[in-house]
DNA sequence: TAAAAAAAATACCAATTGGTATGTAATATG
DNA sequence: CATATTACATACCAATTGGTATTTTTTTTA
């Protein structure tokens, strides 16, 4: 690995962990130079502007990782209710990537930029699309394997999956603790046996 | 009503207004002056500093709109069945106070700062904690009233349905739609009827 | 090894930020 | 009506912000 390619990763990773604990906006680009030491002209050689920056961190962190424990597991081929609740299980308890007190980043980022960065707005889209479509595909195959009820619409559970995941993130970073993850865990699973 | 208090009250609305849209770090004490034409003077008589004002917003304007929709509905006396729905199916589409396209301003001030600010944190938890609490109140009265089955666990109950409701509230921010409440609400009917 | 290009260092800047100091008008009170 | 207090207005400020211009060092290439 080339020494300025080590430079640009060492500062989306820092920047990555200054924005997961403290948010995008209160992260000031002094802050990433301070814990990187890495000069301003580096941070500006690397990367247009902050924003861009910003995105990077998204499609070459957040993505891979997302990609690893929200989508991968769904491609398997298992009964979707097993496949379903392993899923979130390991997003909430294995991912060494997350911590509870932080919450789920794209989440973050999603309510902090929403509202007046349409750039972003845009990449996280592109994620959760990913999500409930990828959510949908595990269902249906359950459907045609007799493994979900046919009855069920796949979009609307897709959507009740996500949000459930969301929230329970939201709700981990409030109280700050891995219990309400698994007190979810167990309503998941209890609602996942409504598919079948 | 005072014309004192008149000032303060559109400080606080109007900076509501602007901090549910733009996020709190966003909207800067120039732009509540901007839009409220009242000037710095009078806002800091009215405001020792900003996190005091962001605080009175939960306390004087949010938390009358939460205890509306999220507490009173509780309290009666009908089958909590009914009564989540009800609330749920509410907060959601009936709440003139709250858009889609910017959230649940509780849930935006949580995430966004939660990781540096401690006082909002703390009032924000007691809504999320006072909620929890009638949410398991009202479960228990339906227990004892052969309502609700003796063997689900209350707590995690309305640990799962809190979260259901922030992160339905968050995907209709990134969508900008209220057709995912609808979804939203078919698969909780279903989840609710296992409770009975 | 000399020239060119890439990578990084340094110094600087205008704009915005939350906040203060001080002055003035409005209102209440005795 | 005099005085005190409340309510607001104006001008200012230090610190921080994201970003730029310029120079220097390091690496690649011919």
């Amino acid at each position: 690995m080339k020494k300025a390619e080590i430079t640009r990763l060492t500062i989306l990773e820092q920047a990555f962990d200054l924005i997961y604990t403290k948010g995008y906006q209160t992260t000031s680009i002094d802050d990433i130079l301070a814990k990187t030491k890495v000069t301003k002209g580096a941070f500006y050689y690397h990367f247009k502007n902050k924003d861009e920056m910003g995105i990077a961190i998204i499609q070459e962190l957040i993505k891979p990782n997302f990609e690893h424990y929200f989508i991968k597991p769904l491609l398997q081929e298992k009964d979707p209710s097993t496949i379903l609740y392993q899923m979130m299980h390991d997003a909430l308890l294995k991912n060494e990537f997350l911590k509870v007190e932080y919450g789920c980043p794209a989440s973050n980022l999603t309510t902090e930029m929403a509202p007046w960065n349409t750039n972003f707005t845009k990449v996280l889209n592109e994620l959760a699309l990913k999500w409930k479509m990828c959510l949908e595909i595990c269902l249906q195959k359950g459907i045609e394997q007799n493994l979900i009820r046919k009855d069920i619409d796949t979009e609307q559970v897709a959507i009740f999956i996500m949000s459930g995941y969301w929230g329970i993130r939201n709700l981990g970073k409030l109280v700050n603790s891995t219990k309400v993850y698994k007190d979810y865990l167990k309503q998941f699973e209890a609602y996942l046996n409504l598919l079948k």
